[in-house]
DNA sequence: GTCTATATCTCGATAGAC
DNA sequence: GTCTATCGAGATATAGAC
């Protein structure tokens, strides 16, 4: 879609964010080039210096804006107070809000590497903030004598590794429901960090 | 250290594999270059080309490379007939080889996405068949009567998600030795799959 | 087998017209 | 705000001397 001249400030900074999201995701952020997101966006790769100071920047947003959503969607539950109840939520939570945003969830894992040192280094601290709210949980439990782990620290990572799992290979109209999905692996969950 | 002209094609070919592995491991394959590899190795950037046709090509016998010989490993083990024993040797095998190939691991997960679609096929076939090993343990695990699981294939998943997540925050030196966090992962694994 | 030199291309980013 | 045009750098890969 060629595009002339004319003024559309307010949705193509959108566009442009979207259209860097997919392409970063599918094939990588050092493998798309300026002029394959102007493209996209139906502009000349000029005009994208118009909404950020260059590609490093785009990056950064983009994994900062998924992180910080992620830890507000968290923050937003209602929470029981049960801890084995506030670990299934966590799990159905994590599954679900992951597979909502595949192409955010996998930039903000895979391309780490790629952010300035700076920039690296606020994206880890969202990233453990994440984290530490799953520890939260984990050692909620294990105080109340309900869960059973010789360290916390690595169960919070082993479960959102294995959570993380998910979304390599679910793709939606296969043979289970999400729900279905979520059942499976809350099960697995909850069994590996009780007695 | 600048090299002068000389003949070495005996160790030239393996130092080539070598700094490119370590140099695709830490930043990406589609960010480094035949330079970065010429120069890590002591030779011109023309020079690599005596011993790999491309980039591409590189890339591709670097993963295959990998997942036969991990696909290897597992077969020539000794195996134990008890499922529940035979798991257990899997869970150790596999952080045990995956921490010792850290960088050929971390290129085969992460790499993917730049092959080609030929390459895709051979190297997802291989990933494939090293899925198949573990449900096929988890699989007499469950018609033994020693695993409760409701879907082999998302267990065999979740798990080899769980164990790849070591990776990415052990360090030798750490807290704990390598067989106690083979020792925590196992516990976990353990309690997911039976009752 | 490695070198130097280079062909050909694409990259990120900028300048200035409209 | 977007366009065209372009700069300077760096990319993959090849050619030919030694």
């Amino acid at each position: 879609m060629a595009r002339t001249q004319g003024s559309h400030s307010d949705i193509t900074g959108p566009r442009i964010r979207s259209a860097a999201l997919r392409l970063f995701a599918q094939h990588g952020y050092a493998a798309v080039s300026m002029r394959q997101i102007a493209k996209e966006v139906g502009v000349q790769a000029g005009a994208l210096y118009n909404y950020i100071p260059d590609k490093q920047s785009l990056l950064h947003s983009l994994m900062q804006g998924h992180m910080r959503e992620l830890l507000a969607a968290w923050q937003a539950q209602e929470k029981p107070q049960d801890a084995l109840a506030l670990l299934e939520q966590f799990v159905r939570f994590h599954i679900g809000f992951h597979m909502q945003r595949s192409d955010e969830v996998f930039i903000a894992y895979m391309e780490l590497r790629n952010l300035s040192d700076e920039n690296f280094a606020t994206i880890e601290a969202l990233r453990r903030a994440y984290e530490d709210a799953l520890e939260a949980v984990l050692k909620q439990g294990v105080e109340a004598g309900q869960f059973t782990l010789p360290d916390t620290k690595i169960a919070t990572l082993a479960v959102i590794a294995m959570l993380n799992g998910v979304m390599t290979w679910y793709r939606s109209g296969g043979r289970l429901s999400l729900d279905e999905v979520e059942s499976v692996y809350w099960d697995m969950v909850r069994k590996s960090v009780t007695a």
